[in-house]
RNA sequence: GCCCGGGUAGCUCAGGGGUAGAGCAGUGGAUUGAAAAUCCUCGUGUCGGUGGUUCGAUUCCGCCCCUGGGCA
């Protein structure tokens, strides 16, 4: 499928992003054998445990045609984040890498720098988590500092929660410290990005006939394995990420009686391509300097 | 064949003499440590067809077609 598609410079790292089911994953391993490239995942759900056939992760055998790294390393209740991440691939770039995921934001950081702000700590966001759910979105918006709140959307209850979590924690703006943001690790120019650009109904139907390929594999196995740890409501934003990966709340609700396999099938497939419609959405705007794939 | 419903946006349905509106789907967008997260924007469609009543019908009436149920 890519054999044409002319090798990228050997001597700097690739960064392949694209939405879910695109086939990313494959042209990273050719990529990689093609240029004896490590592949390092980009993806904050395939960095999970918990979820290997849920998350499309490559499966052994590929892993064993080339080193794969930052995949299924993460258990259930340790916490992870862009920063997590970016730390750990840093030192990965001297591999001369393939780097290739779904989540623009770790990209982001990659190539245009993350705010260094000190963690937050557990005790904080349990507060925060407090006040939202008895006062409201207004009360966590009223304590912040002019600057952080003029930035942010006043109706995103994650975004506005965040920002207040930075400055009861620090006692500066969250502002502020994205102002201070460094140089990147890895800018654009030192690297070759590219995206992939599928026609949409090609991908869903790629995305359909991989949910199949995923339940012959074993998903609800793998649901069905994750059923002692589920939370008592999923659905809470502060439900942990391993929790939100597409089709694991569905299959769940399969396992308990909730729902038929064929009505699993279709929310799960359902929410795959809308999450791929926000995925484009990023690409377009903040990846419009990177090389387009198209396919097929 | 007869009786009673229903036929309105891609789907499920609400409405009602002055040419119509919700949810879901879909679209476009935002995005600096939960990002497969979180949030915002966008609703004209022969109101089944055809005659009639009316200044005016998608709305009332007749007939026809389709569809669900009941009775034969």
């Amino acid at each position: 499928m890519f054999a044409d598609l002319p090798l990228p410079d050997p001597a700097r790292p690739v960064l392949i992003a694209g939405p879910t089911a695109s086939g990313k994953s494959a042209l990273a391993l050719h990529l990689a054998q093609a240029q004896g490239r490590s592949v390092v995942n980009a993806d904050a759900l395939q960095v999970h445990d918990s979820w290997r056939v849920l998350t499309a992760r490559p499966p052994v055998e590929d892993e064993a045609l080339a080193p794969h790294r930052l995949y299924g390393h993460v258990g259930r209740d340790d916490a992870y984040s862009v920063g997590h991440w970016l730390r750990e691939v840093t030192p990965l770039l001297a591999e001369n890498p393939v780097i290739v995921g779904g989540t623009g934001l770790y990209f982001l950081a990659l190539t245009e720098g993350l705010a260094e702000i000190p963690p937050t700590p557990p005790e904080i966001r349990a507060e925060a988590d407090q006040r939202l759910a008895e006062q409201g979105l207004a009360a966590l918006l009223d304590e912040l500092d002019p600057d952080s709140r003029v930035r942010l959307d006043p109706q995103n209850p994650a975004r506005v929660q965040r920002a207040w979590e930075v400055l009861k924690a620090t006692g500066r703006g969250i502002a502020a410290w994205q102002a201070e943001t460094g140089p990147p690790v890895l800018p654009l120019s030192q690297a070759t990005g590219l995206v992939m650009m599928p026609r949409i109904d090609w991908l869903n139907a790629r995305i359909d006939a991989r949910f199949e390929t995923m339940l012959a594999q074993g998903a609800l196995d793998e649901a069905r394995a994750a059923l002692p740890h589920w939370p008592a409501d999923q659905t809470l934003p502060t439900a942990p990420l391993w929790t939100k990966a597409i089709g694991a709340p569905e299959l769940i609700a399969h396992l308990r009686g909730q729902m038929s396999l064929d009505e699993a099938r279709d929310a799960a497939t359902l929410a795959t391509r809308q999450y791929a419609k926000r995925q484009r959405s990023w690409f377009r705007k903040r990846m419009a300097q990177w090389f387009p794939v198209l396919i097929p």
